[in-house]
DNA sequence: TTTAATTCGGACTATATACTCCGATTATGA
DNA sequence: TCATAATCGGAGTATATAGTCCGAATTAAA
């Protein structure tokens, strides 16, 4: 079911556009995130949960609390998501998972899956939050 | 754990990558290729089952039996595997798996990240099972 | 000060995938 | 014909991921 990321990670990405895109809305509920993203409140609020951790969103107990990003969506890429959910093996692993390989003894699709990996990386590295946002602006 | 393919995936590229290897050598027992690729001699076997179901190798019990190429390794594709074991969604799904979605309000990778996958399937593809055998030859 | 709204955190259940076990079946060859 | 070597197939176990439940801590506001 899931293809690169695991449902976790997809779900923290959605949820930081989400947030992103409400960013000037102060807290929001993961009853209200759960709600207009069609997913699980106790899910999404677990997931949310490892990116407060991170320090890459705040959240706030209590009535009229909830979570906000803690940085600005400029210097948010989605890889600092991916990195954080589901780390980094899959750009490190390869494809095909032979046994007896690597750079020294490199089987015949070696020179091209490694900058198809490179490319799905930077294009997940050059991209922030911040682009996502519509042109609905701010206030 | 796992990367792009499942790990049936994996096995079942593995295995039939040995088993052109071999394909001179008659029948492989699961024993035999379970040594040699350091797996489990029930899951390759499992795995490999599949792989009969669908005709792309074959299978003989009794004494001597074992399992071999069912078609010339130059018109296997990886892709054919692939197909077999784990089907094409790996293709077609996206990655961020957003809600609202597609074509018609594309998010800001959807352009980048079409060709980065269609370029994964077309390096599967063009890749031929032949292709990895090692310059030993026939005989 | 009380109430209501919320996250937090731990424990729990569900499901999919990975992997194992074993008996039945089939074939070879002594 | 009999022993041996193998796949086949079904059922079982293990582990990881996905998802749920609930009570405690926290905070804002009535
Ligand atoms: S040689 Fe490279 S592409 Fe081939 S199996 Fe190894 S890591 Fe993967
Ligand atoms: S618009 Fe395209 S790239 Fe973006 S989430 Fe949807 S399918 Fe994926």
């Amino acid at each position: 079911m899931t293809v690169l990321f695991s449902r976790k990670c997809e779900y923290a990405l959605q949820g930081i556009l989400y947030l992103a895109e409400k960013q000037y809305e102060g807290n929001i509920s993961a009853e209200q995130i759960a709600t207009d993203l069609n997913i699980s409140r106790d899910f999404i609020s677990k997931t949310l949960q490892s990116l407060v951790k991170d320090g890459i969103i705040q959240s706030h107990r209590g009535k009229s609390g909830g979570f906000s990003l803690a940085k600005d969506p400029d210097s948010m890429s989605l890889l600092d998501i991916v990195l954080i959910i589901d780390g980094n093996s899959v750009f490190e692993s390869c494809v095909l998972g032979l046994p007896t390989c690597g750079a020294e003894s490199p089987c015949p699709v070696h020179e091209k899956w490694g900058p198809i990996r490179e490319a799905s990386r930077k294009m997940l590295e050059n991209t922030t939050v911040a682009q996502f946002q519509p042109v609905t602006g701010s206030v």
